[in-house]
Order: structure tokens, then sequence, then C-alpha cells
DNA sequence: GTCCAGGAAAAGG
DNA sequence: CCTTTTCATGGA
């Protein structure tokens, strides 16, 4: 592989007011089987496809309002990498988005005036890739988070391309062309249910095969619309529709409700004995109109 | 061994 | 159409 001079490049993101890098490299990095990128010395490392090539990046915030972006290794190639990559990184720490208005809401709110200021310049760390999110939803159905990090570990590492830089090696997670030839019993061989194997591999096929696509999702128009689509695959039911609307799609107006993890955020900070109810669940959510996807994010992000 | 976990499908009414 | 049961697997 021809690996270019990258070593000295480097470019900036501008970033808005109310972001704070720290409260996010937080968020990334509470799990230590997490295997898509490394939190570290105050930075994150990252393997991205730009332009179809493996390219390792580093960000870190070392000057105000500016996210700053190191090329460690791979092919780069130029420009459009460098585009194809600020687009990315812009929208996996949701960098365009005005956070004043939720914060104003939270202000004077018991339970979320607490965790913004706890919190504060978190922002919803995204997925920007739908066919990782999609995968990511389904292998975390109704297992421990813990066990959720393990089986996209072995979907990573059984399947995905990578990079190996100053003794490490970075992974990226696999194209749903690289997932979609695999049988059934080589994904329950990594542990997951036949559940699962079948709602990945059904997932990878038909976004190698251009009929399922984050563009076109959007291009829908709604993101109900975009959810119907998406409800039309078999293992993939309210929670998962409503977990990639929130983290990929950026639908602000999502949130998972009948999320386990939520729920326990939610009895531990009202003080519950109990689940909170639907109703309840409806009635606290009404009060942030526009930002309930933030909302859901700060209350999860207080179990953690 | 038990209970649970950032659910979904199938069965039952 | 709404409610209950089953499936499935590792972590604590």
């Amino acid at each position: 592989m021809p690996l270019q001079d990258t070593h000295a490049l480097t470019f900036s993101l501008t970033v808005p007011p109310d972001f704070r890098f720290a409260p996010c490299l937080d968020y990334m990095a509470r799990s230590d089987n997490e295997s898509l990128f490394e939190v570290r010395d105050g930075g994150v490392n990252r393997l991205l496809l730009l332009s179809g090539e493996p390219v390792l990046l580093r960000i870190t915030a070392e000057e105000e309002q500016t996210l700053t972006v190191r090329v460690l290794a791979g092919a780069w190639k130029g420009e459009a990498a460098r585009v194809e990559a600020e687009r990315y990184i812009r929208d996996w720490f949701d960098l365009d988005r005005d956070l004043e208005p939720f914060y104003r809401l939270a202000m004077g709110h018991g339970v979320l005036g607490g965790l913004a200021r706890e919190f504060n310049g978190l922002r919803l760390v995204g997925v920007p890739d739908l066919f990782e999110a999609l995968c990511w939803a389904i292998v975390g159905q109704q297992v421990n988070l813990a066990f959720a990090y393990t089986l996209k570990r072995r979907l990573t590492e059984t399947y995905g391309d990578s990079l190996e830089w100053e003794g490490r090696i970075y992974r990226h997670f696999p194209r749903p062309g690289q997932l979609a030839a695999a049988e059934p019993e080589a994904l329950g061989a990594l542990q997951l249910t036949r559940m699962k194997s079948a709602a990945v591999l059904d997932v990878a096929r038909r976004m190698s095969g251009g009929a399922l696509s984050r563009e076109g999702l959007l291009a829908l128009g709604s993101f109900r619309a975009a959810e119907e689509q998406l409800l039309q695959i078999r293992g993939v039911g309210p929670w998962t529709s409503q977990y990639v609307r929130m983290r990929c799609l950026r639908d602000p107006e999502a949130y998972p409700v009948g999320d386990v993890g939520l729920h326990n955020a939610v009895r531990l900070l009202l003080g519950l004995d109990r689940k909170p109810t639907l109703p309840e669940l409806q009635a606290l959510f009404a009060d942030w109109p526009g930002w309930e996807a933030y909302a859901a994010f700060y209350l999860w992000r207080a179990l953690y």
C-alpha cells in the first residue's frame, strides 16, 4: 500500500460556542471494549474510509472554537478526502446544531437542569454510518451493553478493514458488501442469535444492493417515512428504528421510548421505585419539544 | 442458579 | 387490534 507523506497533514474545524470536546470524549470512553475508535491522551483516533481508502485520523481540541484533525496514516486522497472527513466529523459530533435553545429549556428543569450543567457542552454523539448504526442497534437488542460491545468487536474484527499504526490495530466497521455474502452460521459462531444474524445479513444485502441507504431514507422527506421503511426489515422493531432515527438520521424528536436504560435513568432521576409508565414518559418528554433526542441522550448519559 | 439486559416475533385473546 | 409468551445469550 502506498503510504503517502501524510504525517504532517493537519486541518481544523470550527465548532459552535456551546461545544466542549471533553464530555464527548468522556462519553466515548465509557466502554473499554470499544472497537471502532480509541480515546486516548485527550483525543480520539479513528479509522475512516475516505474516497474508499482507510485513513487513520486523530481529533483533538487544542485551540478555542476549534477541532484539530491530524492524518496519522493511510492513503490520503487530498481535497476530496478532507471534505469527506470534515462532513463525517461534523455529523459525528453534531457540530452544526445550536444547543442554546436546549440549555434554555433545561435551565430550571429539575431533572435535566442538573444534567445540562454536569455534562455541559456534550453533543449527541452520532453514528453517521447507517450500516454501523443498524447493526449496532440490532446486536444491542435485549443484551447488556458489555456483550453488545463484544458482538460489535467480533463483527468488526472478522469482516472489517483495518490498519496498523505504531503497534496498534485500528479497525473500521464492515461495509455492507463485506457481510452480505456471509453465512448465518458464520455469524452464529460469533454468538449472534439467529434473529440477529438474519437481521444483520438482511440489512447488509439491502444496503449492498442499493435498496437501503442513509441518503435514500433522508430523501423520503419525513423521519416517519424513513422509520416505516426500516420497520419493513425483519428484526428491526420500534426500538431499533427509533434508535437509528436518533443517532444516525438525527431526527431531533426521536428517542427510544421503550428503552430499558432510559426507563432506569428516569426511575433513578425521579426517585421512582418502579419503571416509569408510558404516559409518565410522554409527559416528561413533552417538556422538550424538538429536543427529545437530546433530552434522552442526556438522561441516558446519567447512567454511565 | 437467578435475574436481567439500550427487543422483536409469534402466539393468544 | 391489543396483550402475553417465547426466543436467545452472556454478564453480574
